[in-house]
DNA sequence: CATCAAAAACTCC
DNA sequence: GGAGTTTTTGATG
């Protein structure tokens, strides 16, 4: 492995996030979790300065949404994953604070009003939580669908804009 | 490398 | 409660 991804932890009112980034940018974020309240250990000085950099946006921007509020800045996202993927989580940036959108109005933003369930599935696959507001969409029926990091934490990030289940 | 089968954080009847 | 639609992923030839 020549570029090793780098892992630095962000601290937020809600724990210790996880944030990997690749030379082009944040590639994954993880939620704290139990058994890793010591994050990985960061040698600041083997990091380079961009990194340092975005993740001063990245903690910015997390801590943000978990107060409820729009970020003003993101860092650079690096997301892998398929065309269709991609275009999901580019409808998912486009909610803002406070809203929610269910996964049929998603499918259909990206022009596969039937693919409701595939777009699901790339929910469930994206890599970067809370950034990527996949916590936003609900199912059509007001049902709270399901959540990578668990339904309860989903629960609590939607409390903290201000809805209400 | 092409093809098949199974599963998924949904939605509608 | 059951059927339908789309995409991803892993196994098979």
């Amino acid at each position: 492995m020549k570029t090793p991804p780098v892992e630095l932890p962000a601290i937020t009112d809600d724990g210790e996030f996880t944030a990997r980034y690749s030379e082009a940018g944040l590639t994954e974020l993880s939620f704290p979790e139990a058994g890793r309240a010591s994050a990985p250990a960061a040698n600041k000085g083997t990091i380079p300065g961009k990194i340092l950099d975005w993740h001063r946006l990245t903690e910015a921007a997390l801590k943000a949404i978990l107060a409820g509020h729009q970020p003003k800045k993101f860092p650079p996202l690096d997301l892998a994953g398929t065309a269709f993927q991609k275009s999901v989580w580019q409808s998912l940036r486009k909610i803002p604070v406070g809203r929610t959108k269910s996964y049929g109005e998603i499918a259909e933003a990206i022009g596969r009003p039937k693919a409701v369930r595939a777009v699901g599935g790339a929910c469930g696959a994206n890599p970067v939580p809370v950034l990527v507001p996949c916590h936003r969409v609900l199912a059509a029926n007001g049902k709270i669908g399901g959540f990578s990091g668990g339904l309860e934490r989903k629960r609590r990030l939607l409390a903290r804009e201000g809805l209400k289940i």
